[in-house]
DNA sequence: ATGAAAGCGCTAACAG
DNA sequence: CTGTTAGCGCTTTCAT
């Protein structure tokens, strides 16, 4: 094992204390400017690199942080990570990335392991609607913040996406082309985002004196294929549909395609909205319109968030921050 | 701030020694059933949660490992980091990811940082191609392995992917279907892996007796404007085109856009062949033929080679790994 | 303006 | 089978 120089080295070749090499490594007392220079020359002379590890110990703060997401591999949250790391390294915080795959046992571990490794605080898009470790593990005095779900009976804090808007925006939008027969497709099962993106759907129909058929719903995946059959389901149950809203880009851009397999096509027969603006919704044919995640805005947000809670730990209520997502409009819509 | 439970308290609330304790924890010397038990429940009671910042500062040795990629948002480097995380998690290493954003600087600082944190490992995908710095982090002690990218002039274990074989393989294909006459965009400046691409390309032509002619190559970005602009270039200089290779998929679906810009269909008057396999390229209509990048492959890869390093640190001399791409047929190509 | 020394929480060599 | 204790490399109080 190579012998690792330390701030006693530097400090015997500098004939300095090792109290002074810490000062002036951190510049955190005055100091001569003799003798910072033959510590600086010491440092370098030795290729000294200082162990930040021993320091953590010491300060009791490591100066890196958590961030547990479901799969980094989703481009929604691999968007949010790179911003999150980037808003961080310019505040001299490194990011541990953990992947949950969904899974509570997983995420728990993670959470552990990030305790024991002093993270100064996480940030986690949880993989369930069950939040009391998150509760518990701030409670240990680690500030977290949840991102993306509301969970609910707790309180902690949050950064969410306005989804309400999001569907009240895209229902909006296809009123004022005309559409009112509309096709929805819905994931699966109910969950946060999918309620609220129907409620605000819903109310844009109510505001212009309308109904949206909830017959009008199918449920799918969040996949290609799940978009194909969900279009093909949606045009048997009600031919008058001309225009469809999707749970995702993806989902829609298997709709475009069910839809070309039915001999239908978008916009010229039925308008498609997708969500999310993933970047190959600008590069689809036709370019998608879309509701656009916002995810700079989201990284941007959680990430000072959390700074601010690292800077002042007192934590009395739980501060809550919301994100309006945007309508892009391209040309998967049209008028009626 | 908030006592730290320790294994001290643990110790003396368990009546034994902090040895012991420690013992217990890591199942590092026999301990009677009794002394566990005893242990067990104490840090039961007490929350306790190791401090591995302290472990680690003792055993120089972090379990955590960094990685250093250009851009986490982009796909490819996401689903390899995405897949390191997985499998080192299951070998109980964490990841700091860091973003270069093709910053050799940035690199660099990602580096020493790494270095003072003392990771046990680091998988980095460099910025440029200057290698100087890796090899002298690696002369530090701590195992670097080098992602995706062939860095001259120096002897550092790499893990490279056959782009020649992706080239020649695309050619071969695409000469199988009668296509003599190819347009192949490139990336604006060289680099191994558009040298090797085309290196294998034009020697499928080669063994079919045939020339490519480097006429028919455009230069432009990796985006999908790019891939417009380059195919009317192309069929300007050369109408006789029957076939594209891309630079990437991105690139590909500008192509096919510009291409149906120009009135040609994919691929029934022009085939198109892609680049890196993303997940859009088989959403794409058409599905889009490509040269699959091996992700997951690469992530197994270099990860097990990195741990191999960890375990046995002697460095002799570097190893290399190179991984084939595979070609993936699907409807953006036919037989002339 | 500088230095001595205690100690962060843990591991492991040494001693029994 | 168990305990004592010396550090890992650093920060920071206390003293000068």
């Amino acid at each position: 094992m190579i012998k690792i120089v330390n701030i006693r080295d530097i400090a015997k070749k500098a004939q300095v204390s090792v109290a002074t090499v810490s000062h002036v490594i951190n510049k955190t007392r005055h100091v001569s400017d003799e003798l910072i220079d033959r510590v600086v020359k010491a440092m370098m002379e030795l290729d000294y690199q200082p162990n930040l590890l021993a320091g953590s110990l010491r300060r009791k703060k490591s100066s890196t942080i958590g961030l547990i997401i479901p799969d980094s591999s989703n481009m929604l949250f691999s968007g949010v990570e790179k911003n999150i790391e980037d808003i961080l390294f310019s505040q001299n915080y490194n990011v541990i990335v953990c992947n949950s795959a969904y899974d509570i046992g997983r995420e728990l571990e993670h959470l552990n392991t990030l305790r024991s490794k002093m993270v100064d605080g996480v940030i986690i898009v949880p993989a369930t609607m069950d939040g009391k470790h998150l509760e518990k593990f701030r409670n240990i005095g680690i500030p977290i913040i949840i991102l993306d779900r509301m969970i609910p009976d707790i309180n902690e804090d949050t950064v969410l996406v306005d989804n309400y808007k999001g569907g009240y925006d895209a229902a909006k939008y296809l009123l004022s082309l005309g559409h009112t027969d509309v096709g929805y497709i819905d994931r699966i099962s109910d969950h946060s985002h999918s309620l609220e993106r129907k409620k605000g759907f819903a109310k844009a129909f109510e505001e212009q004196g309308l109904f949206f058929d909830t017959n009008n719903i199918v449920r799918g995946g969040f996949t290609f294929n799940a978009g194909i059959e969900a279009v093909k389901k949606l045009l048997e149950e009600n031919s008058r549909i001309t225009a469809i809203f999707t749970f995702n880009d993806i989902n829609a851009f298997g709709a475009i395609r069910g839809l070309a397999d039915l001999g239908l096509k978008v916009p010229e027969d039925i308008s498609v909205i997708g969500y999310d603006g993933t970047p190959l919704s600008e590069i689809y044919i036709p370019r998608l319109t879309t509701v656009r995640y916002p995810i700079i805005e989201m990284a941007d947000v959680v990430s000072k968030l959390l700074l601010k809670r690292i800077a002042e730990p007192v934590f009395k209520k739980a501060i809550k921050k919301i994100i309006p997502p945007e309508l892009i409009i391209r040309e998967s819509t049209r008028s009626k």
